[in-house]
DNA sequence: TAGATTGTTAATCGATTAACAATC
DNA sequence: TAGATTGTTAATCGATTAACAATC
């Protein structure tokens, strides 16, 4: 499999979600160009990476949607299934919980931890929560290899260098600092308090 | 002022958080490579940034930390402060309330809005909230520019209409649809399912 | 067929990095 | 001065868009 950059891997989670709203409302093809209005791209852009998925579509009729929805699963998705850890039941972490809680079968956060005593061994949103020490252990015995990261900044780098430890290969960060990591473990940082000064920025009046 | 990227004003919103932490701990000189160690990107791309920024440095002292401080400050912030709206009191909106909540003089969240009567006409986090029916007016009264969207998908994008129609001028929005504004209007898009996606995509034995 | 959309390559665009003379 | 870092331009890189023959 050649390599695909993260941005693509972004567009084609964008279609499924496109492609199954379609697929409720009851439509059967579409085109390049409306998958591409309904993502906010160009429609070369989206023939371009559905040609890298390998999917093709036909000339006048355009894409199946049932069939291109299959593809993207089948390509994105581990058919296992996939666990994610998350680390800091603050206001976000909870947020997060609740937003993922039973919302898709292949992709589930099944363990939370936290320092505090008062948060841990219990369950919210239907996810079991650990304290931190348990970390190594539980992540190994679930075999997760994903984690969620929204503790505060001065303690990011030190719950990435345990997740790190325990076999975690990648990390999504809420903490507005760059955890350092090995290369081999790929991490996105989500930095909210960054992008909302960014749009204020721009909506200010020039 | 010439056009300047978002993802410049993104690294210079980092830069400015860095160089907070920098000045506290007592250090008045910075090199560029500091800096970029620190933002994990290039030593060549933060000298361009704060070129364009018009801040110089000097060859062999590095950068003041100070003065490049204070100039990023002056780019970047209004010097009345600025006002931002957030539509949607779930688990998340609660969440972003809550980290904003007085962290910073010259950004704050000074109006929350829900369809949900329970939710509204109190105070979270120190944040007036409102009923739906009171954006347009409030929005206008207060002169608010920005705003945060947090509801549910199938209401984003008449959230967008009504914040537009009220003049807001930058939105940003965690509801998993593009939503379609004017041109001028700045949107930056967070889809969190999205991005976990893609870390799983990555993490991942290949 | 005529018309429209596709797969695929080439052209464009923008962002990042490298290089190096200038300078403290 | 010698050494290190800067400002600034050129080179590179990658991603996006445009173009067009192939095809249903």
């Amino acid at each position: 499999m050649k390599k695909i950059s993260d941005k693509v891997i972004g567009r084609l989670s964008l279609y499924r979600r496109i492609l199954r709203e379609t697929l409720i409302l009851g439509t059967r093809k579409l085109f390049s160009y409306q998958l591409a209005n309904s993502a906010g791209i160009s429609a070369a852009q989206v023939r371009q990476d559905l040609m890298i998925l390998g999917y093709m579509g036909s000339p006048t009729q355009g894409y199946d949607v049932h069939g291109l929805l299959e593809c993207i699963e089948e390509f994105l998705d581990d058919p296992a299934g996939q666990s994610v850890a998350l680390v800091g039941i603050g206001n976000l972490g909870r947020a997060i919980l609740d937003y993922f809680s039973g919302r898709r079968p292949n992709l589930s956060i099944d363990a939370a931890f936290d320092i505090n005593p008062e948060k841990t061994n219990g369950v919210i949103h239907s996810c079991r929560c650990y304290h931190l020490d348990q970390l190594l252990q539980v992540i190994e015995e679930k075999g997760i290899l994903t984690a969620i990261i929204t503790v505060p900044a001065d303690q990011a780098q030190g719950v990435a260098d345990r997740l790190v430890r325990a076999g975690i290969r990648g990390i999504l960060n809420f903490a507005p600092v760059r955890v350092k990591v090995p290369p081999d473990v790929f991490v996105q940082d989500i930095d909210i308090a960054m992008v909302l000064e960014k749009v204020a920025y721009f909506s200010r009046p020039k």
